[in-house]
RNA sequence: GGGGAGAUACCAAAGUGGCCAACUGGGGUAGACUGUAAAUCUACUGUCGUACGACUUCGGAGGUUCGAAUCCUUCUCUCCCCA
């Protein structure tokens, strides 16, 4: 397919949107060799199997993966199941808690039926870094390791950090870019793709594959997206992310609930709008002539739309406006059935673990956020009395809805 | 190997015998205002009881004391300096 596509025109394809490429010119030197000789890039990215469920964060990336696919190029999705049992100290100030093999393997597993959301499940390679990590003997682990210094791995952002802070460092995290580093070997790649925390990894890699006689890749990074808050990466261990296989629902209120200008910051990475638009939008936002919250529900529909479908975005826009807008309640929510005539508002609430305590449900009465069938509950002690009333709905703060039900029989 | 410092709730950080369920900041949750935005304001943020209150928490285990997050012993972990 687009081997036939010139260099320049895949340069400025895959360029679109990325941090850096290291080196320009030499990933320019590599389409020109692929298209001679008819030869794909080996792209690879590898992914932590810490996190069972993918999120938008990393559609960031996968998007671009699908960029060099689109092209032509050979994607590795690399599972760094071995890497895994060291745990990368990336953007982390402790060191991550090693997993066991059976949550690898469980993880590996959900994230192989999630990422063909995005990239073409015909053509994408998928491999595991135990492969031949688990295969090296102890003699030539030393020998990967004679190849680089203590100084140049301490020079590491995440290391010098936690150095400075006077946080430790296990020894075995030193060797987490090495390791990376050897996949690439291994694997002969030609791109390694990441965020940009992993750019100091990604040119470890450089170094150990000219070590080895081979040609350096391409470092290619795209940018972390923020998480629900618009500070912190967006991250499952934050809680401020939104998974791709979250139902329509979900993903629409998650992204309404984002600020300004994160939206126009998710329109850049997670949208194909191109850029002068999204400058357009800025404008229009800022002069009135575009209400902000169009702007975001056009966003979060887009998204929706990304991994259910047109219909499905409709609906979830539709119902969010129903919610939210009309203040009705939703169509679909949460069924509780409860076996008993009569129960107390509070055994209610944690006896189904809609709330964790007594005390936080009380809490949550006192300061007016729970709702029965539209009234707001105002006395701790109330009870409800299902023998005379089956069905109930309960709302709990802004958005959570849930139907209440007599168990018959 | 030697010497010193430290481990407090989600995070940071006070507290060094009773006034400590534990200051304060951040985060989080709820409410008001809104566009489920931001900013702002208010409240809450160990468990149990409607409540006066009771109970369990300050790295682990043991001890001293009428009484311990605070003192002692020991264990585990971390940091710094020297070698």
């Amino acid at each position: 397919m687009a081997l036939q596509k010139d260099v320049e025109e895949q340069f400025t394809y895959l360029k679109k949107g990325s941090v850096e490429i290291i080196q320009e010119d030499e990933l320019k030197a590599k389409l020109e060799r692929s298209l001679k000789d008819g030869r794909p890039l080996k792209v690879k990215a590898g992914f932590d199997p810490t996190a069972p469920d993918l999120h938008l964060g990393h559609t960031v990336l996968l998007r671009k993966m699908k960029h060099y696919q689109d092209l032509g190029h050979e994607v590795i999705f690399l599972i760094g199941d071995f890497t895994g049992l060291i745990g990368d100290p990336s953007g982390r100030s402790k060191t991550r808690p090693a997993m066991t093999r059976e949550e690898i393997d469980a993880n590996a597993e959900t994230y192989k039926e999630q990422v063909f959301k995005i990239l073409d499940p015909e053509t994408t390679v998928i491999d595991f870094n135990a492969r031949w990590l688990g295969q090296l003997s102890s003699f030539e682990i030393m020998k990967l390791m004679a190849k680089y210094t203590v100084a140049r791995i301490l020079e590491r952002d995440d290391f010098a950090n936690r150095l400075a802070q006077g946080h430790p460092i296990s020894t075995h995290e030193l060797l987490y870019p090495l390791m990376q580093a050897y996949d690439s070997v291994a694997l002969e790649a030609d791109v390694e793709m990441g965020g940009t925390d992993q750019k100091f990894n990604l040119l470890v890699g450089r170094d150990i594959q000219r070590e080895f006689g081979q040609l350096p890749q391409i470092v290619h990074t795209m940018p972390l997206l923020e998480g629900l808050g618009g500070v912190e990466k967006m991250s499952k261990s934050l809680d401020n992310y939104v998974g791709i296989t979250e139902p329509p629902q979900e993903i629409f209120g998650k992204i309404m609930s984002i600020s300004d200008p994160l939206m126009f910051r998710y329109y850049e990475l997670l949208t194909d709008v191109p850029q002068a638009d999204i400058e357009a939008m800025r404008e229009q936002a800022a002069t009135g002539t575009a209400h902000p919250r169009a702007l975001k529900v056009k966003l979060a529909r887009s998204i929706v739309a990304d991994f259910w479908g047109e219909a499905s975005a409709k609906g979830a826009a539709e119902e969010f406006d129903r919610i939210f807008t009309q203040r009705e309640v939703p169509t679909d929510m949460q069924e509780v059935e409860i076996a008993l005539d009569r129960i107390s508002l509070l055994d209610l609430l944690t006896e189904n673990n809609l709330l964790p305590s007594r005390g936080e449900a009380k809490r949550m009465i006192r300061q007016g956020g729970i709702y029965l069938d539209g009234q707001r509950a105002e006395d701790i002690t109330l009870e409800l009395e299902l023998d005379k009333q089956p069905e109930v709905v309960i709302k709990i703060g802004k958005k959570r809805f849930y139907r209440i039900t007599r168990k018959q029989g």
